[in-house]
DNA sequence: CTCACAGACGGAAGATATTTTCATATCGAC
DNA sequence: GTCGATATGAAAATATCTTCCGTCTGTGAG
């Protein structure tokens, strides 16, 4: 009779009660520092379950309970914001439905149940967010603009990647490491690149400049030689003012690197090693510059490293020694890392 | 029109002094109990963004702090069964330890912090678990340092989207678009990125200089007033060279704009709006300075469509113009794609 | 129509969990 | 080594959740 009854409704009486070493199974609980908290890993349904749960149990349901399950099931991200008092008023009804109402559920309290609701909309809104993939436009807010730009550039390093020659990476690594010194060519946008490539060489103790004056460029890359390094870094391909400088280094017998987005380019005709970027589409307020030199910074860092990693006995000292070198330049007080 | 100049100055009544170097504590969000409307989230960072708010605040963190952080991203799941005396004693810290850490994570205590965790169990079990990358070592060969690489920045990238306050950006974007000129400072790597948005807001008929030589940088902050833009770009939020015309801007007035990795270093004191970036872990052979320009370029890239979108009219010619300019620059023949 | 009863329901006491406070421990600069 | 500043945890103060129990509603019998 209310015996029968009871145990549907009233199950287990003291299960939040931690103190009593109840069910000790726990699965992973290693990090259980010293036991005093019983992990409840329990078979609780998971977020997934519950809105099923919810339509399942609903005919079963007293009114003010049914009301709990719909506003849940109805508005998951809302509910998981709300106390138990808080839904309580939302639904008319008092926390003790609402905590009923979590343990017909199956959960072993509304705190649970809160839980299960946070996971629940976190699912349903990942599941609703739908990539964006669009070009970016005039009138698209910040964050779109964010978003967009963010998934961009890691399709362009994705590319990139899956696109870079290894065994020309690992040749023009090769040539760098060995070399006595290593020139950079680089205008406009790619200028900036070649001064990363080039400070970064300078960091770990290597002969390496930048040339972003076409001029300069091309008298310094007179001075070339076997056994030295010249690396053009063009988008195009077609640059002349990168073009030159890196044909008078061919000539002079230096090997020549070149970084494009081009390899069939007039550049790649000069280059002992060419070494291929990716580009995202363009669009008009997305100039192609913005992408290539995502995608020249990561084949420039893949150098640098290769290289660090070939002089690592040299590399490392300078390394931190370069390190060391600027810590005056920074404002003193600040906490510890 | 002297009421004009008028409400520049009264602008900003307290500006002189520097803002204290922390943020005020986020407000008690509010609708936690009113329960009247289903009003959604407040800007609190929901679940997607935390692992990577854990990577960007970490170093800003007290050791306690990061323990609890590392225990949180490490085991969301398991973390959120926990009550904060549970997750307290498993990292070996105090409650109060716990709740710092859920505010410095940006939520208005434990209790939230633990819902975002759940949510965030719950998409990491749906989605795959994404590949785990490991540290560049000095004998890896070089295709993995090129895969490492890219997934590095790909994270990092991810990273830096899901951590942008869009606020400040947006904020950022219409003091530029408004300025009469923007002044961008930064050193080391980060001059690059300095001249790399210097150079694309030219391009865009904008006023906008790069400089790299602190004193000459000092020099042209004196001259910098209200309706003027002064930004700086540090990865350490320390870096002297750079706060001081920051500093020296502020101080006369102009809108000031940081773009950092420490959100709570010395640069922030004289910013109105702090842009935070990301960064990856780094090893002895990838340098913090790889992944902050990472970062730091999709700030900026951010900051140049903002403004571009803002100042269409003009940016649009101005874009085509440059581009035809340096038609010539380029070799001719050249089949199109 | 009234009464008695079963069960739903909410108010408030009781039990937990979270947040705040404050004294102490620790760290770093000088 | 001393001093000042910051970080940390114990415990008090709140907030939240759960349980208990009395009231209320609806139902069916008399």
């Amino acid at each position: 009779m209310s015996s029968d009854l009871k145990e549907n409704f009233a199950f287990r009486p003291g299960r939040r009660t931690a103190r009593p070493g109840t069910q000790p199974p726990a699965p992973r609980s290693a990090g259980d520092a010293d036991g005093s908290v019983p992990s409840r890993t329990a078979n609780r349904p998971g977020p997934t379950a519950l809105a099923a749960k919810v339509r399942t149990m609903a005919p079963s349901m007293t009114r003010s309970m049914q009301r709990v399950a719909e506003a849940v099931a109805h508005d998951p991200a809302g509910c998981a914001q709300l106390t138990v008092t808080g839904l309580a008023e939302r639904t008319g009804t008092s926390e003790a439905t609402v905590v009923r109402t979590s343990r017909l559920l199956g959960y072993p309290g509304y705190r649970d149940l809160r839980l299960a609701l946070a996971g629940l909309a976190a699912q349903q809104e990942s599941g609703a967010a739908p990539a964006v993939t669009a070009d970016i436009v005039v009138d698209d807010p910040i964050a779109d603009v964010v978003a967009k730009l963010a998934l961009d550039e890691q399709q362009t390093l994705a590319d990139t990647a899956a696109a870079l020659d290894v065994a020309q990476v690992e040749a023009a690594v090769a040539a760098m490491a060995a070399a006595r010194r290593v020139d950079v060519y680089g205008v406009g946008a790619s200028g900036l690149v070649s001064q990363d490539l080039a400070q970064k060489l300078l960091r770990i103790g290597m002969v390496a400049h930048s040339h972003v004056d076409p001029h300069l460029a091309v008298t310094n890359a007179v001075q070339m030689r076997a056994g030295d390094v010249a690396l053009a870094i063009t988008h195009s391909g077609r640059t002349v003012d990168v073009i030159e400088p890196l044909r008078v280094a061919f000539d002079q017998g230096a090997t020549t690197i070149a970084i494009t987005g081009r390899p069939d380019g007039e550049v790649a005709q000069y280059a002992d090693h060419v070494l291929t970027t990716s580009t995202a589409r363009e669009s008009e307020l997305r100039p192609a510059a913005m992408s290539s030199r995502t995608s020249q910074l990561l084949v420039v860092d893949c150098l640098f490293i290769g290289v660090a990693q070939r002089t690592y006995e040299t590399a490392a000292p300078a390394l931190s020694a370069s390190y060391e070198a600027l810590a005056h330049r920074h404002s003193p007080r600040q906490r510890t890392r």
